[in-house]
DNA sequence: GTTCGGCCTGAAACCGCTATCATGGCCCTT
DNA sequence: AAGGGCCATGATAGCGGTTTCAGGCCGAAC
């Protein structure tokens, strides 16, 4: 206390000297294992008095841990994985484990070499890859052959040798169905992504089973395909939709950004949503809220699954080889964007929305 | 290569033995010092070989860093801060350096001592605070005692004591204050966030001073305040404003979520955004893009903050005690919810939007 | 009064890599 | 022909912890 300033940080060595005991003992205490109540106290003393913090760092390295686990994004979705990160860093802080972010983006997306010196060599104990697509697959492939516990969030769903975190899109699509049918829809249209999106197809799938449950079907000429899961692949489907009279009440799209492009559109064209045409998407992204009228969609638990793919990773390096598929469930929130089905001809009165605002989800709290 | 399989991951030690070389040969291969054309041959081989990769643990602690910084992120902010990731990102990925992401809300936001524990014990060089505000300042303070490097993006600022990177809200002001004179704008509104912030304050100022200079006069009766920051002040202040006959043409609000809000109120009143009413906000929220109509507004490059946060940090690590402040431009990005003043009582044809849709901030490329 | 067994503690090896210092060739100089 | 430098490499001491193993002390049991 009253020694002259040492530049240089403590180490164990500097506590285990200043109390008077071996390192080890100082080792042991700091690991919670058995010291004697005199020795406790001591220490205690001594390290409050030095600042002493310990080397994560050595800790590691003895104890052959990287004390983080990486987390993979994809760049390009912005705003989406925001919960998540939220969710896994909310279970790593038990851990006394922290998040190493890399972007696919800069990491070389296709370069699985480039993702693997910075797993292997970097310091992860495990990764998690937000949104992997198709695509991705070798670099998962290349991090599953060097061992490397993994966990893929949304992922492609046709990957079947690594464990997924997924939602079901089935039931989503019956929620949308449930929803609709509620509100007096029967003649429904649904605009898919991509072509060969699985997301869509099931999204879609739910949907039409959801309705047929309600004795309501869906036709065929009204499934349509946006061919692309961007803003602006929803606009152009938009202006096909309504460069014709209308012939359905409401339009389910394959995700928020389509739906918002719809939405855009709908407004250009002076189409009234909700009284004219219901839209609703998928994915809950924030932003849905902001739009005018704002949009009905089915969210993702993202946080939930977020704490989830970190659990489960965890799960992973102490029993690697167990793969399974963790579904979630995707929940309904109801927005202005979808309203009751306009009676045909009748005289209706001004109804702006029936929208509960279930805005907040249950994990944003 | 023909050898019976190990299961234990090769180390420095293995490639010398493999390589009949030492161990500080292979370090030094390892490290681009100079060994023989031979030796380097040799090597390259048995590492690809072994498909060695070293231990970014054992260096470090070897060489006393800890090879990662810190992002201390508030997660409110939620979409705010992606760009400025993908800066820091982008900058580490050339010094082999990591990220690491930590939410201030998780470390708990007012505790400097658990912020302080991640930090000292943890294993960061340095951290980069995003959107720290006044009442982080004992964190703030806390890291600064402990020697630890740190830079402050967006930070309050009042901070004398720290390196921090700001945006130029005054010129911001004279931006907007420039573009609506342009549009022939002469009475403005403004409508600033929490009473006392200093950001509100410069961004009026600079409008002010711009509009000066253009002859126009910011009557203090038409300066208002909202109250606070988020989407609902700006929507109260809305239904306040439009409650009586409008007597500005254009109203700029102290940031893009006050604006949307106001947006979104003019729409529910049926007040034309831009035909009887410019809107303005500050920040360049990506989803401002995405409203009907889109939101004009002022952006800060984001993800060159983030690169320059990083560099300086580094910088900061070499020598420290260098305390600067940095500012940045802010860009103007025009879309549609700016247009032509209303020609009072002018015969005015359907006027939608001068926008240039200048979108795409460059360093969104 | 020994011997055995538990409980704490100390000593030292080790985790994988870097850096410093020492060493031994080889080439070049005078 | 001998000495001096330089270059490439080898040996080794850390970096700051953890853990194994051995040993000292004390009470209980024979």
């Amino acid at each position: 206390m009253a020694r002259a300033v040492k530049i240089k940080k403590p180490t164990i060595a500097t506590v285990a000297e200043q109390a008077g005991v071996a390192v080890s003992t100082v080792s042991r205490f700091l690991n919670g294992h058995y010291v004697s109540a005199t020795v406790r106290e001591r220490l205690s003393a001594v390290i409050a008095d030095l600042g002493y913090s310990r080397s994560w760092t050595a800790r590691n390295l003895s104890l052959g841990l990287r004390g983080s686990v990486g987390v993979l994004v994809d760049s390009s979705d912005d705003p989406w994985f925001v919960q998540l990160l939220l969710g896994i860093e909310e279970e790593l802080v038990t851990r006394d484990c922290s998040l190493m972010l890399s972007s696919l983006e800069l990491l070389g997306r296709y370069d699985a070499t480039r993702v693997l010196d910075w797993v292997q060599g970097h310091r992860v104990d495990g990764i998690i890859v937000a949104k992997s697509q198709r695509r991705d697959r070798p670099i998962l492939r290349a991090a599953l052959d060097a061992r490397l516990p993994l966990v893929a969030v949304v992922p492609d769903e046709t990957a079947t040798d690594i464990p997924v975190l997924q939602c079901n899109n089935i039931e989503a699509g019956t929620i949308v169905a449930d929803h609709l049918a509620g509100l007096g829809h029967t003649r429904i249209a649904f605009a898919g992504g991509p072509p060969h999106s699985i997301d869509s197809k099931h999204r879609l799938r739910g949907l039409r089973e959801g309705l047929a449950a309600h004795g309501i079907r869906l036709d065929s000429a009204d499934v349509y395909s946006c061919g692309g899961w961007e803003l602006e692949a929803g606009a152009t489907f938009a202006k096909e939709l309504l460069a014709q009279p209308l012939t359905v009440t409401a339009v389910v799209l394959a995700n928020d950004a389509l739906a918002l492009g719809f939405l855009r559109v709908a407004h250009e064209r002076g189409v009234m949503v909700p009284r004219e045409i219901s839209v609703v998407g998928f994915d809950g992204l924030p932003f849905g809220a902001l739009t005018w009228p704002s949009l009905t969609t089915v969210a993702q638990p993202m946080r939930e699954m977020g704490r989830v793919a970190c659990r489960r990773l965890f799960e992973g390096m102490a029993d690697p080889g167990r793969i399974e598929r963790i579904q979630f469930r995707m929940h309904l929130i109801a927005r202005e964007s979808s309203g009751p089905a306009p009676v045909i001809g009748g005289a209706r009165r001004h109804l702006r929305a029936v929208s509960t605002e279930t805005d907040r989800a249950p994990d944003e709290a």
